[in-house]
RNA sequence: GGGCGCGUAGCUCAGUUGGACAGAGCGUCGGACUUCUAAUCCGACGGCCGCGGGUUCGAAUCCCGUCGCGCUCGCCA
């Protein structure tokens, strides 16, 4: 097909991630065939219905174009689509292989080259799926979740579906950088600079819950939101002023008062990435929102606001009118004392990130979702190309009591709880399945504490980053936490037992450098094949509409295909052809797997 | 009340721009380990795709209505 190798790397066999293609090539070989016979038939071209067919159906792709055009040529659509693939001229292509028709639809075959190229670059190319260069910049913003106290499983699906999106789009072939944006202006870190300069530790209710600095920090949070609520009037009042100073000497740029608030935000902040760091999540940057309000953007920002048309200044607030972008309320950007909002950071944050980047990913949740809209608004009003800026938005994640969770009232069950529990579940597991162990491999302490380590965590991740993020989730432990069919276990399982595979062939000296694919005859030897093929693709798709869960369903369905193949084609007891060819598609299979796996942020184990 | 999102098997969820009989897992029942790792495989049972209309050759998918659940509507973040 002779895309330009953007990145210009030179991997070996793979130049140029042609192994990225195989899929694709034959979907745009397929579009191209039947776009030119339906030209010769003097047919529309707008609509091919170019579309992956039923599991039973033995071809590779198929279109349903005959139904549409059944109408303008006058036959019934089984005739239309035998002339159409009458009309089809397979010359020339690399992998379509033949053409014909099942009822309505015409059915597209693929060539033995595509097996073959296929098992080849798949089975060498151990970064196979990831696509080219796009030379794009993205800044992938999620989590941010206010430095207030430990990390909860309500808001943990942020971190895992935003770091899984950043993998990704990372893949897909973009530039990526992650950023967790530091609410460290706004009035929660205030009142928790109060609190913590007010309180002693005598004064706290409770001890810390763990043994980590914003277990510990969140006490004088949690005890400062009591104050403030069951203290009488004038004491009340008397800490808001303190409060209100605070959020004014940040806003003056005082650097006193910022150090001050800082103390407080650096500490929770660094305990909450070392519990994000075990999911893991890591960030490329931490970007502090007062940033943008030191170096005067917000400023020139709010003043560039008001000089726009919809621009009001109503009870001595400057707002934005935003009916025109469908909201009724007003967006105010300053108050009454001058002083700017969250969101008038945030815009300038925006406008940062517009510079430095080609597009801009936020993962937030719904509660946000009017925020984002107005925040869009903005910035199409200041004249930014909001198409650059693009929302994952995740709902709600519940307990099953419909509790909620808030770090301030202190209820719901901490990430790192999660963790540990999912982890202590996992190492039950191993330590049972020891026992029973056909395979001696002799692991020691440390497999074990690595395989715990992986299935225990792999196992929450993969749970939600396996869900729709727009769909609420009851959180339900043992729900989570099932180690069986569709589980990360269950795949990661299927990536042990290939590198186990490969590691006994290289005992045995099988090589698998030069197969012959065409002795795959068998079903779930085709299955297998096909599905490895069509991996690309699914990266593609699912980048482009940012949706990670749609690699989470294709690792398991490779699974479920590898499992089918692994059960009914003995690799290393085959012929010596056969068996080569099978061990080129166990490590294709690997390759597929491992880097599924990478992407939705899930270890792929070499043994458990 | 207005806006947005969700409603698919008993439970948890897939289902590509509308397309070939709506698919998995868990659970239930029944089979398969002297075998490259059984965290596995094979089979059975299980559905007015919330409900009612509409568009279409064709609707879980698009449109309208309706019911239920969630989020949201601050000079909070």
């Amino acid at each position: 097909m002779g895309r330009p190798c953007s990145d210009g790397s030179e991997r070996p066999l793979a130049a140029c991630r042609e192994s990225a293609y195989m899929f694709r090539q034959f979907r745009e070989e397929v579009e191209t065939a039947l776009s030119a016979a339906l030209s010769s038939l003097d047919l529309p071209t707008d609509d091919l219905g170019v579309e992956e067919p039923p599991e039973d159906v033995p071809a590779t792709l198929a279109s349903s174009v005959a139904f549409r055009l059944a109408g303008v040529v006058g036959a019934a659509p089984p005739k239309v689509a035998a002339d159409i693939a009458e009309e089809i001229s397979v010359e020339g292509y690399d992998y379509l292989a033949a053409v014909d028709t099942q009822g309505p639809y015409v059915n597209f075959h693929v060539t033995d080259a595509y097996y073959d190229d296929t098992l080849d670059s798949a089975a060498a190319d151990t970064e196979f799926g990831r696509l080219p260069s796009t030379g794009d910049s993205v800044v992938v913003e999620h989590t941010s979740a206010n430095p207030t106290g430990p990390v909860h499983v309500g808001r943990t699906r942020n971190p895992v579906i935003g770091d899984a999106v950043a993998n990704l789009l990372d893949f897909a072939g973009n530039d990526v950088d992650r950023h967790y944006y530091v609410n460290d202006a706004g009035r929660q870190m205030a009142v928790f600079t109060w609190a913590y300069e007010t309180f002693d530790e005598e004064d706290l209710d409770s001890e810390p819950a763990r043994d980590r600095i914003e277990y510990d920090l969140v006490r004088y949070y949690q005890k400062g939101n009591t104050y403030l609520e069951e203290a009488d009037a004038a004491d009340a009042e008397a800490a808001e002023e303190e409060i209100t100073a605070i959020l004014q000497g940040i806003e003056a740029g005082d650097e006193e008062t910022y150090a001050r608030v800082e103390e407080v935000v650096d500490q929770v902040l660094g305990g909450m990435r070392e519990c994000l760091a075990r999911l893991p999540a890591e960030f490329d940057e931490f970007v502090k929102e007062t940033r943008f309000m030191f170096d005067g953007s917000t400023r020139d920002l709010a003043d560039r606001l008001k000089e726009t048309e919809y621009a009001v200044y109503e009870e001595d607030a400057w707002q934005l009118e935003l009916d025109d972008y469908g909201f009724e309320k007003n967006l105010v950007f300053l108050r009454s004392d001058d002083t700017s909002l969250y969101t008038t950071r945030d815009l300038a944050h925006h406008e940062w990130k517009f510079d430095n980047y080609d597009r801009a990913v936020t993962v937030l949740g719904e509660d946000h979702k009017l925020q984002a809209g107005q925040l869009r608004a903005a910035l199409d009003i200041l004249g930014n190309d909001v198409d650059k800026l693009e929302n994952v938005i995740y709902s709600w994640v519940n307990l099953p009591g419909g509790e909620t969770m808030s770090t301030r009232k202190g209820t719901g069950v901490m990430l790192d709880d999660l963790l540990d529990e999912s982890v202590s579940r996992a190492r039950d597991e191993v330590e049972k399945r020891l026992e029973g162990r056909v395979r001696d491999d002799d692991l020691d302490e440390d497999d074990i504490d690595r395989i715990a380590r992986q299935v225990g965590i792999g196992a929450v991740r993969y749970d939600i980053v396996s869900k729709q993020p727009t769909k609420t989730i009851t959180f339900e432990w043992d729900q989570a936490l099932n180690f069986e069919a569709q589980s990360a276990p269950y795949i990661q399982y299927v990536h042990a037992r290939c590198c186990g595979i490969v590691d006994e062939a290289a005992n045995a000296g099988l090589d698998a450098t030069d197969v012959d694919p065409s002795v795959l005859t068998t079903e779930a030897e085709r299955d297998l094949i096909r599905t490895i093929a069509r991996f690309p693709a699914v990266v593609e798709a699912a980048a482009d509409d940012l949706e990670p869960h749609a690699v989470a369903t294709y690792a398991r369905e490779l699974a479920e295909v590898f499992n089918t193949f692994y059960r009914e084609c003995p690799v290393l007891d085959a012929d010596e052809d056969v068996g080569a060819a099978r061990l080129a598609l166990v490590k294709a299979a690997r390759n597929a797997v491992a880097n599924a796996l990478a992407i939705v942020g899930v270890e792929a184990p070499e043994s458990m």
